[in-house]
Parts: C-alpha cells; structure tokens; sequence
DNA sequence: CGACTCGTACGATAGACCTCGTAGTACGTC
DNA sequence: GACGTACTACGAGGTCTATCGTACGAGTCG
C-alpha cells in the first residue's frame, strides 16, 4: 500500500520522487497549473528565480493542503523539491519543462501576469 | 436551479452562450485543455483552421461525452459554437485567446505536439 | 407525414480532487 | 535528552468531474 517504498532509508530515506522528463505529461502540467493556488506558487516560484522553502509563499490555506499542491506540482514535474535540513527548498524545473515544451511556461506566467493586472485594473 | 434561462426562446431559442473575454479566466482555459479528450479536440480544431461539426471529430467516448466536453471547452472560452441546420459548428476562439493570453495556445498546441511526436517514437 | 440524423438534457455512478484536522517524523537548538 | 520547527501521512467530508444510458427536440429528406 506504500506507492513509495520510503528510499529503503540507506543513505537519504530523504529523497523526494520525482518524475524524469520522459515521464512528464502536457496535461499533467496544465491540470497542476490550472488551479488558484498552484499557479500562485509557481508565479511566486518564478519571480523569486530561486530554491525557496515552502513556508515561504503564504497561502490561504491551511499547511496540510500547501503541501499536498507542492506534492501535485513535483508529481507534475513542474517544481523541484530537495530537502535542507528541517526546510524543503523548491524549485521551479525551467530547464526540463523549456526542453520539453518550449515556450509553455513562459506564455502560462505571462498570461497569469495579463490576467493579474486585468482583474486587478478592475 | 437553471443558471442558464434558456434563452427564453424569443427568436433563436437556439443561441449558445459564450463567455466574453472579460469573463474568460486563465485557470479555465488550463483545465479545460488539460482534459485528454478536451486537448484532443482543440489539436483538431487547430488543424482544420475551420469550423467543423461535433460529430467530425471522432472521440472515443459516448456522443453525451462529447457533448459535454464541448460544453466545458465552450464555458471556458476555448471555443465557440454556432448551429447551422442540425449541425453544430466549433470553431478555435484563437483571435479572443491571443488577444488575452499572447502565445498561450501556441505554445499548449506546439507542447501537445512535441508531446505527441514523443510518445509515437516510442 | 414519417423516418432518420445530430445534438441536448437529465439522472446516475464512480472516481478524482480540494480542504481540513490530527498525529507523526526528521532536523536543528538548547 | 528535551523542545520547537518544518513538513508529511492518513483519514474524512464535501464538491466537482468524466462517463454512461435513455429520452427528447430540431432539422432534413424520402
């Protein structure tokens, strides 16, 4: 019942699965992108052009559902996640996703950040 | 318990409503093209560059599928639709989602290709 | 008119998903 | 070792969604 044998704890029991680009889908990631608080952390992932630990963006929820997104974007490939000690630095895979769909995930944070100034001109 | 009145059947009781391009949200478009199906019929409508009837595009799914992915791509602003006769024509609301989203669809349509190519590669 | 095609509407079902709360684990610090 | 912090795992509740089947309205053609 554990989908994820827990790295057999040898030498990192720490390391976070994450899939290879060949496994990465288009509709994975549009689906992780198309929710409110997904694409919020990537924009934030994206401006901030760093690892940054989760409790870092602030969400509206509670930090039970911000870690079940961040779970839905690495599992999407869409963000990198490593741990540092007690925190979790995460990243955004700019380079895979580039490679892999070149041109996507810049017209999806430029449409985010047309959208953004849309509702917020009124 | 009707959020759409029906048009009240004045003189076209057949008019389809669509969102306009101020009610069309990014995250919308997101999920409905992150449907396999849904992408599907986009890639297709792409293709043709034309209107085209529901029943040309051939879906693996029951014809109330269909028509409900139709639905979701039209309330999402992704397509438009318009009855000619007993058809009913689809057609890429690409001038409204440029016009939006600069490069949105393009990318997500050059991604399903990479990605198509990709997997029949093997 | 009758029959046929195209698409819709409604109900139902099963699965996925977002959210939360609580309990637990890993790491750092005192 | 004890404590606090950062995040996770698990279970639950409620909503949404994809799919189907059947029944129905609109239009076309014999």
């Amino acid at each position: 019942m554990t989908p994820v044998p827990r790295a057999s704890a040898a030498t990192s029991p720490r390391e976070l699965a994450h899939p290879s680009c060949d496994e990465i889908r288009l509709e994975g990631v549009l689906h992780a992108l198309s929710d409110p608080m997904r694409l919020r952390v990537v924009r934030e992932l994206a401006v901030a052009d760093a690892e940054v630990a989760c409790s870092y963006i602030e969400l509206p929820v509670t930090k039970s559902t911000t870690t079940h997104h961040f779970r839905v974007l690495r599992e999407a490939g869409v963000i990198r996640q490593t741990y540092r000690g007690t925190a979790k630095l995460n990243g955004l895979r700019r380079d895979d996703l580039d490679a892999l769909f070149p041109g996507l995930l810049d017209a999806v944070l430029a449409a985010a950040e047309v959208q953004s100034a849309r509702l917020a001109g009124s």
